[in-house]
DNA sequence: TATAAAGCATACCGACTGGTATGGATGTAG
DNA sequence: CTACATCCATACCAGTCGGTATGCTTTATA
C-alpha cells in the first residue's frame, strides 16, 4: 500500500531503461516519504533503507535534511504539477470546453494512490508553510505560477467573448484551484471517489454558469 | 508567534474565570502544537512544558498520544467547526443573502493566526487520513457533517424558489465547501488574506449564479 | 477515623532521530 | 605513476522521542 505504482510514477521515471543516479533514487525516495509522512515525520533511515543507498551517499550529495526537502519540491513536485495541471491548459481550443472535459475525467486521471495520499503540494504546504520560511517561499512560487495559468485560460476566454463580462479572470482562477485542491483534500479523507465527482459537477456548473453561450446538452 | 490570542480562543476559553482542570489544560495545549506541529511531530514534553503539567498528570488522563489526538479531534476541533461553520448557518433568513454575508465578513472573522496556521481540520486531515483509521473516521464524520448543513440550506433554497433547479444540493455543498478550505489552504501559504478575498469574490459570484433572481446589488 | 481510589510527581528506559568523522574506492588530469 | 577530487560506506554520537514503573498526596466514601 505505501509503494506506488507504474501509474503513479510514469512523469518521473526516466523513459529509456537507463537506471537513475544514486541523486536520483535518494530524491525520489524522499518524495514518496514525504508523500507519505510529511516531511517532518519522514526518516532519513527509511529513505536510505527503501533506496539501499547509505546515509554517507545521502550526506554527500546534500548537506541536511532541510536541503533534501526543498530539492524534493523544486525537482520533483514542480515537475509533476507543471506536467499534470499547468501544461494541459495551453492545449485546450476552447478554454471551457477543454476545462470541463479536463474536469470529468479527473476521476480517470487520478490514480488510487493520490487519493489516498492527497495532492503532494497540498499536504506539504498544509505542514510547512508556517514552519518554514523556505518550503514556503517554493511553495507559493508554484501555487502563484498554476493560478496565473487558469487566469491566463480565462482572460483569453474572456476576450473572444466566450465567458461573461462579470468574471475576474484572476479571482476566478483562484477560486478554481481551491475546488480542484479542496476537493482532492475531501476525497483524501473518504478515501473513495465520491466527493471529487461532487466537485467535479460543482466546478462544471460553474464553468457553465460563467458561459455567454448556456451550453447545450 | 507560536501562541494564540484572546482573539483565537474565545470558543475555547471558559465563559467565566474558573481555571480550566488539569485534563482541560493538557486537552487545549495539546490541540495549539498538534495545530503548529502537526500530530506526528507535536511534542509531548513541549505540551508538558508549556502547561507545567508533568508527564504523569498526562498519562493518567489518556492512555497514549494517539488517545490524547483523538480526543483533541473530538473535543476541540469538532466543537470549533460546530460553532464557526455549521451553527451560523442555521440563523440564516435567506440563504443565499446570508451566505454571502458570511464569506464577504470572513476576512473579519479569520484572525491572522488562523491564516498562518490554516483550518486546524484540514491541516490535521491531510496528515493523518492516510495513516491512522482512527483519526480517518472522525474528520470524516465532521466533514460529511458539515456538508450535510450546507446541503440542507441549499435544499431548503432550492424548494423555496431562491436558487435555479439544475443546482444539485449536495454536490454543490461540497464544492462550496471545497472552496472554503482550498482558500484557506492558499491564504496560509501566501501568509497573507488576498487568496482569501479572491475565492470569496469567486464564491460570491457563484452564489449569485445560482440565484434565480439576479441579486439586485 | 480508617480505607480505597483518584490525581499527580519523579525517575528512568529502550528505540530512534538527524548529523558527523573517517577512511576506502574510483575516476581524472598532469 | 602521481596527485587530487568525487563518490560513497561504516561506525558512531548526542539528543529526543513516546512510554512505564513506582510512590506520594489529596479527595471521596464508609
Amino acid at each position: 500500500m505505501n509503494d506506488l505504482t507504474d501509474k503513479d510514477v510514469y512523469w518521473w521515471r526516466p523513459l529509456d531503461d537507463t537506471e537513475l543516479d544514486t541523486r536520483g533514487k535518494i530524491l525520489f525516495a524522499a518524495y514518496k516519504e514525504i508523500h507519505v509522512n510529511g516531511f517532518q515525520s519522514a526518516s532519513l533511515s527509511n529513505i536510505l533503507a527503501r533506496t539501499g543507498v547509505t546515509k554517507g551517499a545521502l550526506y554527500h550529495h546534500f548537506p541536511n535534511k532541510t536541503a533534501l526537502g526543498y530539492a524534493v519540491v523544486d525537482e520533483v513536485i514542480a515537475r509533476r504539477i507543471q506536467m499534470s495541471f499547468i501544461e494541459p491548459l495551453a492545449h485546450f481550443e476552447d478554454p471551457i470546453e477543454g476545462f470541463i472535459e479536463l474536469v470529468q475525467n479527473a476521476g480517470d486521471s487520478f490514480s488510487m494512490t493520490d487519493i489516498e495520499l492527497g495532492c503532494p503540494l497540498s499536504v506539504l504546504a498544509q505542514e510547512m508553510a508556517s514552519i518554514d520560511e523556505g518550503f514556503r517561499v517554493r511553495l507559493i512560487g508554484i501555487y502563484e505560477q498554476w493560478h496565473q495559468s487558469i487566469a491566463d485560460v480565462l482572460t483569453k476566454a474572456r476576450d473572444n467573448g466566450l465567458i461573461i463580462e462579470a468574471v475576474e479572470p484572476y479571482s476566478m482562477a483562484v477560486t478554481i484551484a481551491a475546488i480542484m485542491e479542496g476537493s482532492l483534500s475531501a476525497s483524501k479523507v473518504a478515501q473513495n471517489l465520491q466527493k471529487l465527482y461532487h466537485c467535479g459537477c460543482g466546478l462544471t456548473q460553474l464553468l457553465q454558469l460563467i458561459r455567454t453561450s448556456p451550453g447545450a446538452r
